[in-house]
RNA sequence: GCGGGCGUGGCGGAAUGGUAGACGCAUGGGACUUAAACUCCCUGGAGCGUAGCUCGUGCGGGUUCGAGUCCCGCCGCCCGCACCA
């Protein structure tokens, strides 16, 4: 009987529903939480989702067959821009949109037979998810996490409107096309920053995540210690009379030569007010967009005040104050002294400037000359730690590295008087307010006697109109007088509603204590809580590393102090585990205007279309309906079946590298799965062969661990293995059926549909989704012999077999013994001979 | 620009500092078949004077008895950069 992969996936899917097995259920086993990051129902699955949450089900069915109460729900991350975009675009309602491709998407991810708990399901956008997001933000606001002042945004001046930095094209609308501006705004935010310091602590118990997110975390905090000091004014405007400046470099100060501040500095803003030449050039600083990687790309510009400061070692050395569009107000103090000689930037200015380039150090035993002439072309910027010869120093030895430098200068100030050292952190606090329709709304009300007032709780929760249209450009919101207009909760007067929605980052950060109890009428349920948190394997794209997760560990912390969650919770993932994209080669025509024409790869045939035109082949890069490269899993599912895509998802790559997707590739994972089925239904009625039970056994051991280690293309590879000995062997009978059930249950967590067939052909008992993990017999692992190569001089020539636990000594006489040994030898004594026991011979002559 | 990562046969990849290329795909050969498909068996880095030898893990150096693995310097590609999700 041939596999029928649509005939039976949906067999055993109705079996493990009508058994209701995925039930997430409080009892008296151990829990495992295990997550996959939620996706955003952009309208229908694609390849990345099923290798996300393939990996995901593989750690959760594992779990489960160990003997865990497994929780693995899923959700929807509702709220963001594509659904307004597809409104402007088609017409029709973000509301609808959503909910229309969260319908259709579920019904994509059903058939892969994901063992998840559907009855936790919700999205973001939900009425009660809002409900429960606004009563914690007033909890929040009220314990003094949330607060609001100006921040910058992008302004499209002929839109009207504010843009997502995405949607800012080299500086200019994507839509309108116009020159952007920066513009200042009054935003709510969250004072992430409050807990920079435990953020950046607390990574080094997170011993389930991968070093690089750590790594990525910590310098996204970005701890510095450095000098804040004050730079005397000579003839600047009254309230002037001093310039903070912050430094981690103070051991550079006797090479200052300029003080650069950032266009946005109360001094610049206040000289151009009067001054139209500076006006003008802030305003082009300005036209540079918000991202930081625009500001450190674009061209690096000055303007010179005209104004100066005196060197704090030196009153009379005066430092003329330039504006410098590549220093930030959001960091430090928004001003800095420029040491040309020791950082790239400041060199690339003076020398567009003019200014001079003095050295503080040169390499260990460098002169004044040496040292000046080094950096006359390139600045010298040798790493903190190494130990450089100060020239122009000031405080400390004359030979000392860059860290002891910064150290007794910064001593040296304190002592003096002239500044002091300060520890600062590169996290910003997190602006939340987005001035867009399809997002939670934030719960205030303003109000023009009480000023900005929360909402009340039983008026919660503020639910979006239905009543908008999208025609013209901005927020809808702020065009709606019904909504907008309340009574202030105080006083009862007229006010208005706050118009800015949150962030969605806002709603993915505390999705997963939501899943604990997604239909509480509160946040989160003590209890559930306090069973179920912390998730214990989190995967998802390693594009989140940085902002979603710690956002979410921002949040988390922020939930336990407002009481919901409990303080074990404050770092919400204890293991993460990023996986790589799925990618596709392109397949591109040009057009008779000369034009990029992408296909299908279902258009494509041994690399023609169907007219015959040769295409040509793009090599792989990210799934994009731009480029057509994408493969719709729905496809594969109706051709090949669940188990086949889940089957080739997990196989070739390494979880955490990008996989390429190949029709070949899933036509052998295919082929491969009617292999086994055809093991498991031809059994021969008598046989023996104790070394497959050996086999089975050394199966157990390595896919057992190839799991536990994420390693599920080592684990696809170990079971080919194990077919391929089962397919040779000589076994039969009860025999047979004994390693075709271990088969089947190492099969069970990756292609759960075509394991319990073969389960139930080889006699198991149940589901083997309910079987138990099996365990491998150390007895059947160990062997008596072992092959050790021998190399001479580093090269392999010989070998020998050898029992286990022969000594060192039989070994080593064995091996000069050997004649190929002794032929490569050529005669030569030898000088050393080292034996690492089980593993090689090594003969140094 | 800054931060992080990756780079191994024709392809995807494997390898606690210890036999480079497990396992899979492609290729070539064979069996089965009237034939094909399916399936099964063998082959499967490159070169050469082919019982074997030499070279070979992006490039250039270094440490080591021994380096794909560790160190230094490059090159290329990918991810993130705070309003994409």
């Amino acid at each position: 009987m041939p596999y029928d992969p649509a005939h039976s996936e949906k067999r055993w899917q109705e079996a493990w529903e009508s058994a209701d097995t995925f039930r997430a259920v409080r009892d008296e086993r151990p829990k495992y939480y295990v997550l996959e990051m939620f996706p955003y129902p952009s309208g229908r699955i694609h390849m990345g989702h099923v290798r996300n949450y393939t990996m995901g089900d593989v750690v959760a069915r594992f779990k489960r067959a160990q003997g865990f109460s497994v929780l693995h729900p899923m959700g929807w991350d509702a709220f963001g821009m594509p659904a307004e975009n597809a409104a402007m675009e088609q017409g029709g309602h973000p509301r609808d949109w959503t909910y229309g491709n969260i319908a259709t998407m579920r019904e994509q991810l059903k058939p892969l037979g994901l063992s998840i708990d559907w009855s936790r399901e919700f999205a973001t956008c939900d009425d009660t998810y809002v409900h429960q997001q606004q009563s914690m933000f007033l909890d929040m606001l009220e314990a003094g996490l949330i607060y609001r002042k100006s921040a910058m945004v992008n302004w499209d001046p002929v839109d009207m409107t504010v843009l997502a930095n995405e949607q800012v094209e080299d500086g200019r609308g994507w839509r309108s096309g116009a020159l952007v501006e920066r513009r200042e705004l009054t935003q709510w935010f969250f004072r992430i920053s409050d807990y920079s310091d435990e953020l950046l602590t607390a990574l080094d118990g997170l011993n389930g995540w991968p070093e690089k997110v750590r790594l990525m975390q910590a310098n996204w905090i970005g701890k510095s210690r450095g000098l804040q000091f004050s730079f005397a004014t000579v003839d600047a405007p009254t309230g002037f009379d001093a310039i903070e400046v912050y430094t981690t470099r103070p051991d550079t100060l006797m090479g200052a030569s300029f003080a650069a501040l950032s266009p946005d500095h109360p001094l610049i803003k206040h000289l151009a007010e009067t001054r139209p030449d500076i006006a003008a050039f802030c305003e082009e600083c300005r036209r540079i967009g918000t991202t930081e990687e625009a500001i450190e790309t674009a061209p690096k510009l000055g303007f010179d005040t005209g104004l100066t400061v005196r060197h704090p070692l030196d009153p009379a050395w005066e430092l003329p104050i330039w504006i410098a569009n590549f220093v930030l107000m959001d960091y430090g103090t928004g001003a800095i002294f420029g040491s040309p000689a020791h950082d790239e930037r400041d060199h690339e200015f003076a020398t567009k400037y003019g200014l001079p380039i003095r050295a503080t150090f040169g390499p260990k035993g460098a002169t004044l000359a040496d040292a000046d002439a080094l950096i006359a072309d390139a600045p010298y910027v040798p790493l903190k730690s190494e130990a450089v010869t100060y020239v122009r120093g000031f405080a400390g030895n004359a030979d000392q590295t860059g860290e002891e430098a910064v150290a007794a200068a910064i001593a040296h100030a304190e002592a003096e008087g002239y500044g002091q050292g300060v520890t600062k952190f590169r996290l910003r606090d997190w602006g939340i307010s987005r001035q867009r329709y399809w997002g939670c709304p934030i719960p205030v009300v303003h109000c023009d006697t009480c000023g900005t007032v929360p909402e009340k709780k039983e008026n919660l929760p503020v639910i979006l109109p239905q009543d908008v249209t999208f025609d013209v450009p901005g927020n809808p919101l702020d065009r709606h007088p019904t909504w907008r207009d309340v009574p202030c909760p105080v006083c009862g007067k007229a006010a208005r509603r706050e118009t800015d929605t949150m962030d969605t980052f806002v709603d993915s950060s505390w999705y997963y204590a939501r899943f604990t109890a997604p239909h509480a009428t509160t946040p989160t349920v003590a209890e559930d809580a306090d069973y179920w948190m912390n998730v214990d394997q989190y995967i998802g794209g390693i594009e989140h590393a940085i902002l979603h997760l710690l956002y979410s560990r921002f949040f988390a912390r922020a939930m336990v102090k407002t009481g919901h969650l409990p303080e074990k919770s404050k770092e919400p993932f204890d293991a993460l585990f990023t996986q790589g994209m799925v990618t596709h080669e392109i397949y591109k025509t040009t057009d008779e205007r000369g034009r990029a024409v992408y296909h299908l790869p279902e258009s494509v045939t041994d690399g023609k279309l169907a007219d015959g035109t040769v295409v040509e082949i793009i090599p792989s890069a990210k799934m994009s309906k731009s480029k057509k490269n994408v493969v719709d899993p729905v496809n594969i599912v109706e051709n090949f079946g669940a188990d086949t895509a889940r089957w080739f998802m997990l196989s070739d790559s390494p979880p955490e590298r990008d996989v390429e997707w190949t029709a070949a590739g899933a036509e052998a994972a295919n082929k491969f799965l009617n292999r086994v089925w055809r093991l498991a239904d031809d059994v021969p009625k008598a046989g023996e062969d104790a070394d497959l039970i050996r086999a089975a056994h050394r199966a157990i051991a390595d896919v057992t661990k190839a799991i536990e280690g994420f390693a599920f293309n080592k684990a696809v590879a170990k079971l080919y293995e194990l077919a391929n000995a089962i397919g040779k062997s000589q076994a039969g009978g009860e025999q047979r059926r004994e390693v075709l059930r271990i088969l089947a249950q190492l099969l069970a967590p990756m292609v759960p549909h075509l394991a319990e067939e073969v389960w139930s052909n080889a006699g198991g008992q149940g589901m083997v989704v309910d079987a138990a993990w099996p365990k491998a017999d150390p007895a059947l692992l160990v062997s008596d012999s072992v092959i050790l190569p021998i190399q001479i001089n580093g090269k392999r020539r010989a070998e020998i077999e050898v029992p286990k636990d022969m000594p060192k000594e039989q070994i080593e006489a064995m091996v000069l013994a050997d004649e190929t040994v002794l032929r490569f030898m050529e005669g030569a004594p030898v000088k050393k001979l080292i034996v690492v026991p089980g593993r090689i011979v090594n003969v140094v002559v």
